[in-house]
DNA sequence: ATCTTTGCAAACTTTTTGCACCAAT
DNA sequence: ATTGGTGCAAAAAGTTTGCAAAGAT
């Protein structure tokens, strides 16, 4: 339930000494029911509906501290603004250079590379903070326009 | 020889219907003489030094203009700003959270992924694009500071 | 002479910060 | 009563744009 995620996120986040304000149960219940990916502005937008005085710098500052509790994490998935999801959310994803389409994949698909880089670089890939770029199965069929 | 390869580009841009200004073979040298991956900020102070009345935007729009030729391309490898280096030197970035650092892998490494993406995706990844940000080895012995 | 490219200043986008006020504990 | 959170405005940081002057062809 939708509604048991915002409860145990606000229990969570007293347990760690924060305060709950009407701003961040509304941004939580912003970030809860977006199924996407949605840019610090898309959650100021959504929540001023119901909370007009929102600014975003409280939302960056209440992502900041979601990060800091790795809740969430901020994805770049192109030029634009950073998108956010939940930590557990875990997938990646496929961003179309052309279209800007995003794709996501489960993360199985990059376990290989992961592997790989561990054995031959030492170096543990974040699968989270990565966006793969490139061109779509739609944009690949169209003439280069 | 790396005069040679400011000639053979300038030559290009000449062919087509460019035209060579001081700024942009000086330009040109400071990115064939950076063995890394420069920023325009660092390009631009590089060019400064012999050339100061070059500005910023110049840069920018003389890199867009060589990427547009596909001479070069600009990778994002973290939050700062985007660095740029030759489509000829064909290789991937593992970037380290932690400390910045830098480790280019060669792209044989990731073919395997780049297989597999377009035989489930139709995805064609597009490798110079793409910066893979995690936790480096030296990073990683390290207890959490 | 023509048409690009330049330098400048100013806008723009995304995110961060300083500060006084307000509100949760 | 504390202390942390908020709204605001302003500043960063990186990049883009409009324009008139300068420069390459």
């Amino acid at each position: 339930m939708k509604e048991d995620r915002v409860e145990q996120l606000t229990a969570r986040l007293k347990d760690e000494g924060g305060r709950i304000t009407s701003s961040r149960r509304a941004i939580l219940r912003a970030l809860v029911d977006s199924d996407g990916h949605p840019t610090a502005e898309q959650l100021t937008a959504e929540v001023k509906a119901t909370h007009p005085a929102l600014h975003e710098s409280t939302v960056y500052r209440f992502l900041d501290e979601l990060e800091r509790l790795d809740v969430v994490d901020h994805v770049h998935l192109g030029h634009g603004p950073g998108v956010y999801h939940f930590t557990d959310d875990v997938h990646n994803h496929l961003v179309c250079d052309l279209c800007g389409s995003v794709t996501e994949i489960p993360s199985s698909v990059i376990e290989g590379l992961q592997q790989k880089l561990i054995n031959e670089f030492g170096f543990e890939m974040e699968p989270r903070h990565f966006a793969v770029s490139g061109c779509c199965r739609d944009c690949a069929k169209k003439p280069t326009t």
